[in-house]
DNA sequence: CTCCTGAGATAAAACGTTTTCTACATCCGA
DNA sequence: TCGGATGTAGAAAACGTTTTATCTCAGGAG
């Protein structure tokens, strides 16, 4: 490791001098200080991240805690989309987490490493998260909301008006909705797709919206199983996200019936795989990157500028993937 | 922040005392330890890491380097693997990159934040690799071979072994393979593939070995249209991965011909997406979860004794995955 | 010629730990 | 009773920075 001691000595300055240069402060002339940053460069210089957060208590770190959600491709996708986003501003980025041995609380791991702020982007362990959202220290969540923090998510309502409308233009009157836990997103949803429907005068009976949980195929198969069942079937079943749709698909073909011949389908996300499937998946893909990249924005400025931050609610937009597993039915 | 000073403060005890009742070590008689350990927890005292890293000069933190393979599922359970591992264990993890603006090389990023160890899970970018990989900065890398450097990764030769057995047992003949980008997992699948059809004595014409790149369907399409062409095709086409399956199906598809009636298909990788098509992909689970936490554990290993710690090699097994993608040609 | 000003540089303190070195009792054996 | 172990505690240095306060030395004004 070489130090500031030994840019120092190469100068022939003291180790304070150095330090005004490669920070560019005034106290030291600007030929000099040019020369300075050209010798650190040459050794190789970089200041020691420790010794620079200790005394600073900045770490030009951020804390991300994302719990076991890392393999949802949508979730991967807005850390992927945070990390490029950080990487370019500086900061490096941690995973915090909580079930740590020691009864270390996130808010105080985050404590600890001096991160300069935390995004969160997970849904449960609220109550231990609680502590950290009420801390001073910057926060930004992704697909939830916070008293008094910035959140960045989709359009979850909205999105909703969009699907409907497409739905509505393949001459589906009859849509069912399989929806996630409870949650935020999940209220946004519902108020979405019944606003939407009202709007085009759907009805939508109370046996059409069913409840499953995110990302899990074998609970939306049973919701799908429930739905086929009523004698006034669906011509449409809306997914609370693509993964959901293949247990969904699954339970279809079960029941010897094929998409979107007998039934059509809808997801949500928009993951990769959804264009490849066969039929392709109709879809709300969401702009996990633009959500990452957003989160990101925000975190950084309140940052910088604490007193001045006013947190808010992002919504980022996203768009109708269209596809083969809804069917045209004004054909 | 509560530092050592105010727990060595509360308890009428110098910093030293506290910071040797803390850390379990001599030199404080063991009744007063204990109570000044409990103090400190009641104060919810916990050490700043930057302090600790500055003196200590180990940062309870690795890197991970992993480009931005993030998105395949494959990886992300890697690394939620890792993640889960080194908490367990008490270290955080940080992303390492290399592509910083300031002209920081990944050794350098490492050093900087002075990493007890460094793991990586990407293939590209070798030249910025070396020089972390020449230090003396444990390092474990995984699906990849380092001169020197622990590796983690699956029997990608025995593989073919189990993959090829299955499929000779489903009648399967002739068998052709599209494979990855080239690097050590691919000529170790290669080499495993034509030493497996040796053993059941299948010929393997030159045609039926074909380059695409890995986790893109576009290319494996590409080289499925060029398998379906040959006048003596194949009867079952093995994928790099799961995800380049769905990019054949679809050709085969477009070529009016239907897995596994007409051709049939085996992946690579096992992603929980496998088990949900339709028709269900067989393909070769690849334990990613287990490879993600030896590599966790070997790592721990250099870095707690780097003295001793002997690098080697270390294959995780994996298992073949039934499925209806390939067809059962004895009956 | 002296005094003041201000720029440019240094010295030193501080951040929160760990660790080494020193000091002080206490106890035991002679 | 005294000297030397032994065990417990405190003082202080050190880790690599940043930052504040202090110093020095020109140069210009009076």
């Amino acid at each position: 490791m070489v130090t500031i001691k030994m840019v120092a000595q190469r100068c022939g300055l003291s180790v304070g001098a150095v330090s005004k240069a490669l920070n560019h402060q005034p106290g030291i002339s600007p030929e000099k200080a040019a020369w300075v940053r050209q010798v650190a460069e040459e050794m190789r210089y970089y200041p020691n991240a420790a010794a620079r957060t200790l005394k600073t208590s900045r770490s030009n770190n951020i804390g991300v805690v994302f719990q076991n959600r890392l393999v949802h491709e949508y979730f991967s996708e807005i850390l992927e989309s945070i990390r490029a986003y950080m990487e370019k501003r500086g900061y490096d980025i941690t995973f915090l987490n909580d079930e740590r041995d020691s009864g270390m609380s996130v808010y105080e791991h985050a404590m600890q490493r001096q991160c300069d702020g935390v995004l969160i982007a997970q849904g449960s362990a609220r109550a231990d998260l609680d502590r950290l959202v009420q801390s001073d220290i910057p926060v930004v969540a992704i697909d939830q909301l916070f008293q008094g923090r910035t959140a960045v998510l989709s359009d979850n309502a909205d999105s909703f008006n969009q699907i409907i409308d497409y739905l509505y233009q393949m001459g589906h009157r009859r849509i069912a909705m399989i929806h996630g836990e409870d949650g935020e997103v999940t209220r946004m949803r519902l108020a979405g797709f019944h606003r939407a429907c009202r709007k085009w005068g759907l009805e939508v009976p109370e046996e059409y919206v069913v409840a499953a949980k995110f990302q899990e195929p074998k609970d939306s198969g049973l919701a799908t199983r429930q739905l086929l069942a009523l004698k006034n079937r669906p011509t449409c079943i809306l997914y609370p996200d693509d993964i959901s749709y293949l247990g969904g698909a699954t339970e279809i073909e079960r029941q010897g019936l094929s998409v979107p011949e007998d039934i059509s389908c809808f997801g949500y996300d928009g993951i990769r795989l959804s264009r490849l499937l066969r039929p392709s998946l109709a879809t709300y893909r969401q702009d996990a990157e633009q959500i990452g990249r957003r989160a990101a924005e925000e975190l950084l400025l309140a940052i910088e500028d604490p007193k001045c931050y006013v947190p808010q609610i992002v919504t980022v937009a996203g768009s109708v993937q269209p596809g083969d597993s809804v069917k045209d039915l004004n054909q």
